[in-house]
DNA sequence: GTGTTATTGTTAGCTTTGCTAACTAACTAT
DNA sequence: ATAGTTAGTTAGCAAAGCTAACAATAACAC
């Protein structure tokens, strides 16, 4: 065990509390994945689709912190219900270009609100600083996230 | 498509970034897994165990937010290894008392600290206040969780 | 007391999601 | 041309969640 003080400690300690919570957050929202009818990886990643355009598999595994064949699965997926297409590419015939449908667009926008209306419901209910409070540490933690 | 504007849409687009955050944070957490030996769950669990004391299967599970037969077989697979160890109860011959070892007390300090390494390391390396922020963060979302 | 109901935990079997290893197809560079 | 690299897929495994069905025990009703 390495010895810990000072600032070194409130980090660990810190870094334990969020951890936790983020583990109980997304245990709680996953309880409402069968009303949305999507589970959550897959609701991610559509949303990734949605939000920042057609991508390639590899960067779409990439944005989803997962390797190419468990991203190729969930696409097939998706595909098969007629959330996503997969095309091929004209220049590079090895990549596949992948693409939200409108179908996609549509549940991707009642699956998410679903999933996440309990925590929108909470998160409303919260003052207003409190909310700043929750707006900046979702800012940071993204930049920990991506900085890697 | 449900209207929403005002505090209902910046709650929800705030709902939504937490959630994004905390799916990758955990994934990025995850990686650590082999390297700490023992994966998240059982990790968590046998915190709980650890910091909270022995407990009934029924009190663990619903603890970690999770259904009996999946408790039970992480209890199981604890035992196996030599980190926990179940006792039939005196009082109520159903129930079953579990309880860290010594040698899960151990791992479990490991374990976390080299699984909680790298976010520790950010974390420590952030601003004094920006600290603060996830710190408040967390507490709001801990009491969201928890009233649920 | 005896029969019914409730509670605790387990077993069996399924699903989802992650991984690595091994492969094909296609592009790049020497 | 040949070698190496890159994109994606397939196959097969493991972890962790679930429900349904069951056994054992406790609690309750009468």
């Amino acid at each position: 065990m390495r010895k810990r003080s000072g600032r070194g400690s409130e980090a660990h300690a810190l870094a334990e509390r969020i951890h936790s919570v983020a583990i109980r957050l997304l245990r709680r929202l996953r309880k409402t994945d069968a009303v949305s009818g999507l589970p959550g990886p897959k609701l991610s990643a559509l949303s990734v689709l949605v939000f920042g355009g057609p991508q390639t598999l590899k960067d779409l595994a990439a944005a989803e912190q997962v390797r190419a064949p468990t991203m190729s699965r969930l696409v097939v997926e998706l595909a098969a219900d007629g959330l996503a297409t997969k095309t091929g590419d004209k220049d590079d015939r090895r990549v596949v270009r992948i693409a939200a449908t409108a179908k996609g667009r549509a549940l991707l926008e009642a699956g998410r609100a679903r999933r996440l209306d309990v925590l929108t419901q909470q998160i409303a209910a919260l003052s207003r600083d409190e909310r700043r409070v929750l707006d900046r540490a979702a800012e940071i933690l993204l930049r920990l996230n991506t900085d890697g």
